[in-house]
DNA sequence: CGTATTAGCTAATACGCATTAACAACCCAC
DNA sequence: GTGGGTTGTTAATGCGTATTAGCTAATACG
């Protein structure tokens, strides 16, 4: 058995046991692995460490090298699967390099608040994704690594997606299909991400010649709720559109349950993308056409460019060339429906 | 500008700028409210304090009390949003005490595993729900306080939803439908929440005298791709069901979606109830009639136990009244069809 | 006035580890 | 053999906090 102490041992346990200083079991233990001990002795100890079952307690390393190796991560809502993803991806490299993440999301608080917290326990660093960090006053963020995720930054360096695309392939696909009376729902928010989106649906829109009135222009939470209340409204007005593009797929499902709910043929009358290709994008009747965001990578990069800084690291805050995305085409798209011909109407646009 | 030198403001900051020793500084703020201080010097620490931004450092703290105010959660899937739930309600109240929780899943891990690791940060604690504690070697979790959600144990406090009754309002629920040929789609494991789905699942209908055919009991991993696969198999066998029960959501809206993809129409041909009622559950089209399980709720009582045992208190081992279950039905169950009768075959049951 | 008693504070120590200066032992060469 | 190097080990110190024993000054008491 072995160890029944209800004590931890310690270092100082493992030096007793083995006839060595507690000195050189921490040479031994430490990592430090150019430290100059005997062959002879390094076994020793390790043997004896194996045999008390000994674990470095982290804490008391992390005090003396001032470091908590611990990192936290705060995304606006971790029930949506994309930054449940993005934090996934995060998890398993610094899982890897021996940091424990807490992820944290802003759904009954503020980044600011999470950040608080974060910092009281010591976390070396932190990454933000989708919270507007550039918002963020001076010095909630001092003395922290910090690494922001789709939102470009003097401050900090970053990884991004290639929003301004994904926008941009939405637009192109429904053109493609022939749909000229689109509409938009997305959230009215200051995060980049969502706002790229939309600049890049938009601008790829009127490079193809097609307007888009006021009231096809619809704000939502982006949730399934909100891209329900914002379907409803949208189907109540008496101008339909064929067409519609929502910023994430949580609102596109909650759209494409409020237009079967109501009647309407999802794709014939009404073809929907979503953004991001969640799993469940490919579980609801009818599937989901969708841009793909390559979450976890995401996470998993800005991981490794965190891991950089922790390690004392000068990293660029340019960013990088942005992560490809993808248009996945599945159900909730099809040609647009023969209608009475593309009135003319106000071209609004946005911007 | 409160504090602007890269090193963290400590104790004996905040002590020197007020006149008095660490100590001092250490009995007015950590906690100790019966501590012997003027209310002058009081006042002029906290004072002091504020004014430099000091923040303990929460890793010095749990080394001098032999505690990290950190516990681990372990769940077999975060991706499964009533795990992803149970954490969430866990992280509620853990929060308000000071804790900070620390969540893995084993998608890509063993629990023991992930047990070496929390145990590696000193997690004070963890909590354990899905994966099977009861099989897990003895050690893997000495010097740790441990809480078991949905897992009757000897050895440690728990709590639990009440998995019996949700099995039975299934089947009683599908029976008073007058369905007579139901199947059911479940993982093979040993984890106890699921097996119990399932037991009570099998009473029930047993009770109602419904038999059960070996080939409509299906397993399949607790995953939308599993249940789609095994309703697949489902419909490809001669004699289909007219009603399936799937242990959890996932299952259920895999199933749902191989059976629309099979052009069953459900409810009418084919009713499928699920169990958890995760967010999604109402979002797919026809919406899954399912048993709610108050997972947040199960969650922080989970919580709440630990920080129970955290705080030196002894906590029975025995279990409570498990937490009520719900019966909601929504669009996936509909009277049985009319059809060529309930013929006799060898009702093979379970148990 | 001398002695208990108390309030208010501090010095000292410990927590478990990493780090470094210093030391001991040994080898080589001259 | 003595000086200089190399190698292996250790004593000592510090990280930031909590805690305890103990000190001083003030107050109470007979």
């Amino acid at each position: 058995m072995p160890n029944s102490s209800p004590r931890p041992v310690t270092t100082h346990d493992v030096a007793r046991r083995a006839g060595v200083s507690q000195a050189t079991v921490s040479l031994v233990l430490s990592g430090n692995p150019r430290a100059r001990v005997a062959r002879a002795t390094r076994e020793r100890v390790l043997e004896v460490a194996e045999e008390l079952g000994y674990r470095p307690n982290i804490l008391a390393r992390g005090l003396v090298r001032g470091k908590s190796y611990a990192i936290g991560v705060v995304v606006p809502d971790l029930t949506n699967p994309f930054y449940l993803d993005v934090v996934t991806g995060v998890q398993r490299v610094m899982a890897e390099a021996g940091y424990a993440v807490l992820p944290g999301d802003t759904r009954e608080s503020t980044p600011i608040r999470h950040l608080e917290a974060l910092r009281a326990r010591q976390v070396d660093g932190v990454i933000i994704d989708g919270v507007g960090a550039a918002a963020l006053p001076h010095d909630a963020l001092s003395e922290l690594k910090v690494v922001v995720v789709d939102e470009p930054s003097e401050r900090w360096p970053g990884v991004a997606s290639d929003a301004l695309a994904a926008g941009r392939m939405a637009a192109e696909h429904l053109a493609g299909l022939g749909h000229r009376r689109v509409a938009f729902i997305g959230p009215a928010t200051d995060v980049h991400g969502f706002r790229m989106r939309e600049r890049g649906f938009f601008q790829a829109l009127r490079e193809g010649g097609i307007g888009l009135p006021h009231e096809w222009l619809r704000r939502a939470p982006p949730t399934v709720s909100g891209g329900l209340a914002a379907m409803k409204a949208l189907l109540s007005s008496p101008r339909r559109p064929t067409a519609v593009f929502c910023a994430n797929d949580l609102i596109a499902m909650g759209a494409l349950k409020a237009a079967l709910k109501a009647g309407v043929d999802v794709p014939r009358e009404l073809s929907i993308v979503g953004c991001d290709d969640v799993e469940m994008a490919s579980v609801v009747t009818p599937e989901l056409t969708t841009i793909a965001i390559p979450a976890r990578e995401l996470g998993a990069r800005a991981a490794r460019l965190l891991l950089r800084q922790l390690d004392g690291q000068e990293v660029s805050v340019k960013p990088g060339k942005p992560l490809p995305v993808r248009l996945v085409r599945r159900a909730t798209t099809a040609a647009a429906p023969e209608g009475p011909g593309d009135t003319e109407h106000g071209t609004a646009g946005n911007g």
